[in-house]
DNA sequence: GTCGCTAATGACCAAGCGTTCATTACGTGG
DNA sequence: CCACGTAATGAACGCTTGGTCATTAGCGAC
């Protein structure tokens, strides 16, 4: 295992380099995907996003240059969840509520959501990401929300998927924590609905 | 604004010392319970939770120990929203809606059920405050609301109210951060409707 | 092969953190 | 009025962090 010729234990045994840059920055890339996503933009750390990828902490400055550089890159836009908007405005909530729990269930406690919602209570910067990408998803949904108070009744349904994804991916909360997705997803598609169309 | 006597601006000023371990004790519980609600629990420190206290960090640790113990004791059980259970069930949501709202906007930032929102997606250990807080909440509630899925949907009442709080007093999003308390109400008692009783 | 470009390393730094503790000075009981 | 208990101070420590940079080594061009 030690794959070195003849080290002794206490040697130093510079480590091999191989010389990658591009399969390394997607490495980097995907360990600070996860980092943050467990940890929050704060308790992540360079060095053990570095570990975690393989390479030194150094590298990951020197192909990204700062932390929050490195989190903005990391951190893609929230998968969509406007292609569930053509369709009978009447199941809309059903299928917004079904898109959300499919994705969310899926994502391996790494989606973006779930990194910015760790992220976003205590780091400003991160707050304003998170405002842009919230603003980015919901805006298609004006379009397909009717009535005066459209806007706030968008806003509602954003908070409430932010309130659910809190208590079950982030804090894991018992009982929504271990909620079957399908009772989850019935649960959902009743509130949004009053939230929507109530 | 000296005050000190004719002291070169360059010199030390050892500031005077006042003995008066109670009112330290209390501005310093006071002080902490503003910072953990601003910063959350890691980026607050216990320096600037000193300096707004008008005592040293040192004082802080006598009194308090850690800064873990200081957040304990600083950040108190929410003020209570289950002393509006009592009452006809049929207007409940009206009523939690009510109390919710006007709870949060008289606590000027500072609620602990916001400084908990911030703390718990990072820290561990405040996470495990926010759920023992909670379900002390949320309990009396089990009471009150019948059917097979009580608990779902008092955890999914707990998990839209954090999801408002997170928009509104946290992170400040719009249009929810600036939306009128009595439209927020009439919002929620909706909202809350349906969770409950839909 | 060897030369040069640059990817990759790891030692280093300064700042900030929570925490410790020797020292100081306030105020009270004698 | 002095002495003592202790509230309060602030210097110091150890650690972690994000960030810098001189050095090293892989690899393609020639």
């Amino acid at each position: 295992m030690t794959g070195c010729t003849l080290s002794v234990v206490t040697e130093e045994t510079p480590r091999k380099r191989v010389r990658d840059p591009e399969a390394h920055r997607a490495a980097i890339l995907d360990a600070a995907r996860r980092a943050f996503a467990e940890h929050g933009y704060d308790r992540a750390t360079i060095r053990d996003i570095a570990a975690r990828a393989g390479v030194t902490h150094g590298l990951v400055m020197r192909h990204f240059g700062s932390k929050e550089q490195l989190f903005i890159a990391a951190v893609p836009g929230p998968r969509d969840l406007a292609d569930v908007l053509p369709g009978d405005p009447a199941t809309l909530p059903e299928r917004v509520a079904a898109a959300f729990v499919e994705r969310m269930e899926n994502a391996d406690h790494a989606d973006p959501f779930i990194t910015l919602v760790r992220s976003a209570p205590s780091r400003e910067k991160a707050a304003k990401l998170y405002d842009e990408m919230r603003r980015a998803s919901l805006d298609p949904y004006l379009a397909s929300v009717t009535g005066p108070d459209a806007e706030e009744r968008v806003d509602l349904l954003a908070a409430h998927l932010i309130g659910v994804t809190f208590s079950r991916y982030v804090v894991r909360s018992e009982p929504l924590a271990t909620m079957s997705p399908e009772r989850l997803t019935d649960h959902l598609a009743r509130t949004l609905r009053a939230i929507l169309l109530g």
